[in-house]
DNA sequence: ATGAACGCAATTTTT
DNA sequence: TTGCGTTCAT
């Protein structure tokens, strides 16, 4: 059976896989499309690929060309494949987009037009200096927010735009479109590129040098992609580049093999310039005829899977999968609804004991979310049950603050142009050096085009005496440092630029300090770990070549790869970066770890987003409400409706074996108590999965259709909540605290949730959600013919049909 | 130059 | 409600 998909299926790398993967791997060369449903076993399959394509001396390892989204992914994929074949790992060009880009624009930088130290900046250092470039062109910050002109740049690199291909429709854009121009031009001046610039970059450099195009095209015979649903603009029409398949728009056959593995129902950052769009046109443009679904789901029981793919099912824009496994039905999906967020918590901890008691280890429990603001209550419920918890998200290590700026003057010994860097330690700490005086010597820099660190030498005065110090400082911590182990560099430059002295004065500064002292460890095993001048592995050509022969599969094409150094001659593999280089470029694209600490076995406590690529035995999905789930702000388009489905449907899939969702009738919000409808997600689950531990029907709980308007205005408080739900009869006190807001937040207007209402403008429609009291309180009215509105009760007219 | 006081906004996030 | 950034007063 198996012999017949592939006759190299007797080969120990593809043994126990099934058929479609093993297809996938043993593709012929050629464009193919892998649709990977969650849990499929995808990076698997994408690293049996490579290894098979090595080991039947179809490639050598520089032929490879494999990119993910994460450097959690790319390494994985090393790690596996270092497993699977003794092979020169270093060879193949294997990391994220960003990664790769750096490593392509490190050796290319003069033809990129960058200096050989060029830093790169992360979003915190890039928003700095967006407004520090507004500040200088007495940019209205009201009118046009730092952060929006960020988002801009942004989105405009990613769709590969310059200033001048950008069309002004209006003034606001024109005045943007001169920010980005100016942004440029600082960057340019100050030698730094932001993540966007890495890979545009890397992208026109490849697009309008002929003999670079051509190396790295008849270079990268097989180009893989992961997480292709991920993709922007700009990154597939890099890949498009360097598969060498499409001259002048039109299709060439004899490319590159381009294999895109994805999943357009996990598509979920379609807000950050993600285009699900990519996979339909890659299919189109590279003419893709293989197309493979793995559908064979090797992670949930099937309750939780017949969830997922109902749910799913309501999407319209879906290439079409549906995932199956072949481990029985396992136990129903639990809902439950609870009365207040406090007493949702408070369930969700007593079933993670009773979990835990039941022998599931705590690391194996997740509580998702779908934003980062509902993990306090959560947090407090498990923390006041001492439930060992670790929250993921928040600031990554070499994102805090004493890291950055400790980065900051080791990159001014790489890069003296750096001005932002100059200037988030130029006073730090406190050296005398004011506002005033930097303002000073950021005119005198200006007027002469010169960095910040070279027009000191123009000041005079107190001012410039205290500016010379310090630039004369890292002058010498520059000289010093030559010729020393980067963790000497590290230990000199914490030391004399004063962080250390001035922490240590600091009551507070314990653990900044320790992360300090953490940044030494984490460069010393970046030098071991990186393996500057390791030993690698060479790769049997011949044995491979002959063991490929026998097996029928063609080696006429050429093994090894042309030397880049006869085409581009001021090419550097970009391995002989000094140590500090590597580190400070490692620092910017690896913000470190975002995974707590690991230690004793805890909850895992994280948004939906970050969730994905995980899995648990026990998954909570909490919040399970209209407005937060799917989010209000992507309730009125279809679109962002689609993808908080999306999302949805990798939270379900996340589980392994037992799956809880829950919602609320109630929820603290913005210090307000918001009541929300229960998410019409739940309306589209299959019964025949679903347990409800609360009574289901009540629907809305004491607003809902059961009850009558009278019931609700004043009301006397006692039987409203409680009766019938499971919340209301455990220890009341733990969350009453939550409950006597909400008392007096009853709202006075007499509207109730599910309420006909008619407004004069809108027509009719009916109250979905409502919110605050007195002056402030809002509805939420879906109407029939205008869509979803909240309307400020104390200025709209509704009249109760 | 540091802390208090005020105003404001408040999904999702990797590189 | 919270957290942040800016401004004001010492």
């Amino acid at each position: 059976m198996l012999t017949d998909l592939a006759p190299q299926a007797g080969l120990p790398l593809l043994q126990n896989l099934n058929p479609e993967q093993l297809a996938a791997v043993t593709l012929p060369a050629g464009n193919a499309l892998i649709l990977a449903g969650a849990g499929s076993g995808k990076t698997r399959v994408l690293t049996t690929r490579i290894a098979w394509l090595l080991q039947t001396g179809q490639v050598s390892p520089g032929g490879i060309l494999a990119v993910t989204f994460t450097n959690k992914a790319a390494k994985e994929m090393m790690t596996r494949l270092a497993a699977m074949l003794p092979v020169n790992v270093r060879g193949m060009w294997i990391g994220t987009f960003h990664g790769l880009c750096n490593r392509f624009l490190r050796a290319h930088w003069k033809l990129a037009g960058l200096p050989s130290t060029f830093q790169i900046l992360d979003t915190q250092d890039q928003l700095s200096a967006i407004k520090r470039l507004m500040k200088q062109f007495n940019v209205d910050d009201e009118r046009f927010p730092a952060k929006q002109t960020q988002w801009f740049i942004a989105g405009a690199k990613e769709d590969g735009l310059r200033p001048r291909d950008i069309e002004a429709r209006s003034e606001d854009d024109r005045k943007k479109i001169e920010l980005y121009q100016l942004y440029e031009e600082q960057c340019q001046r100050e030698g730094v590129v932001d993540f966007g610039e890495l890979m545009l970059r890397s992208y026109e450099l490849l697009r309008d040098n002929d003999p670079v195009r051509e190396h790295y095209q008849r270079r990268f015979r097989h180009i893989l992609i992961d997480e292709f649903q991920d993709t922007n603009r700009l990154q597939y029409a890099w890949i498009k580049m360097l598969s060498g398949a499409i001259v002048e728009g039109t299709f060439h056959p004899g490319g590159n093999s381009v294999i895109a593995v994805g999943d357009d129902d996990q598509s979920i950052y379609a807000f950050r310039g993600a285009r699900v769009g990519n996979m339909a046109d890659f299919v189109r443009e590279f003419d893709v005829r293989q197309q493979i679904k793995l559908e064979q789901n090797y992670r949930s029981y099937s309750n939780i899977l017949d969830s997922a793919n109902a749910l799913i099912g309501h999407n319209t824009k879906r290439l079409g999968k549906n995932l199956r496994t072949e481990q029985g039905p396992g136990e129903p999906v639990r809902v439950y609804e609870s009365t207040s967020d406090f007493a949702e918590a408070q369930w969700m901890v007593d079933e993670i004991r009773q979990l835990a008691r039941d022998g599931i280890d705590r690391s194996e429990m997740a509580v998702l979310y779908r934003s980062n603001a509902q993990s306090r209550v959560i947090e407090t419920a498990l923390f006041n049950a001492s439930v060992p918890y670790r929250v993921y998200g928040g600031l990554r290590f070499f994102e805090r603050a004493e890291i950055k700026h400790a980065l900051a003057y080791l990159r001014l010994l790489e890069n003296k142009d750096d001005d932002t860097s100059f200037l988030r330690v130029v006073n730090f700490p406190p050296r005398g050096i004011g506002a005033r005086s930097i303002e000073q010597l950021q005119d005198a820099a200006r007027a002469r085009g010169q960095s910040l660190h070279d027009a000191v030498g123009l000041l005079g005065g107190k001012a410039g005496s205290n500016l010379s110090a310090f630039v004369a400082k890292i002058d010498v911590l520059r000289e010093q440092t030559q010729g020393i182990s980067l963790r000497e560099i590290i230990e000199l430059v914490l030391d004399h630029s004063g962080l250390i002295e001035h922490y240590k004065a600091d009551r507070e500064g314990a653990d900044r300090l320790e992360n300090l002292d953490e940044l030494v460890n984490a460069a010393e095993s970046f030098v071991t770990q990186e393996g500057f001048g390791r030993d690698a592995v060479a790769l049997p050509v011949d044995e491979l070549r002959q063991s490929a022969a026998s097996q029928g599969i063609d080696t006429s094409r050429p093994l090894l790869d042309i030397p880049l150094a006869d085409l581009a001659p001021d090419a550097d593999t970009g391995e002989t970066l000094s140590p500090l280089a590597a580190f400070l470029t490692h620092a910017a694209l690896e913000s470190g770890d975002n995974q707590a600490k690991a230690g004793q076995d805890a909850v895992q406590l994280m948004t939906v987003h970050a969730a994905k690529g995980l899995e648990f035995d026990c998954v909570f999905i909490t919040g399970m409400e209209e407005g937060l789930f799917p989010h209000e702000n992507s309730m009125s388009d279809r679109d962002s409706l689609e993808e908080e489905r999306r999302l949805m449907y990798v939270a379900i899939t996340r589980a392994r074996k037992r799956l809880y969702l829950s919602h609320s009738q109630t929820r603290m919000l913005h210090g307000q108590t918001r009541y929300n409808l229960k998410s019409r997600f739940f309306d589209e689950l299959p019964d025949s999965a679903l347990k409800w531990l609360t009574p289901k029907n009540q629907g809305f709980g004491q607003f809902g259709g059961g009850m009558t308007s009278a019931g609700r205005a004043g009301g006397s408080s006692g039987s409203r909540f409680g009766s019938g739900y499971g919340g209301g009869n455990r220890a009341p006190e733990t969350y009453g605290s939550g409950a006597v807001p909400i008392q007096k937040a009853a709202p006075a207007h007499g509207l109730r949730i599910s309420q006909q209402v008619f407004h004069n403008k809108f027509g009719e429609g009916t109250v979905t959600a409502l919110e605050g009291s007195g002056d402030d309180a809002r509805a939420q009215i879906k109407f029939s013919r205008h869509g979803i509105k909240w309307l400020a009760l104390s200025v709209a007219k509704l009249t109760p049909v």
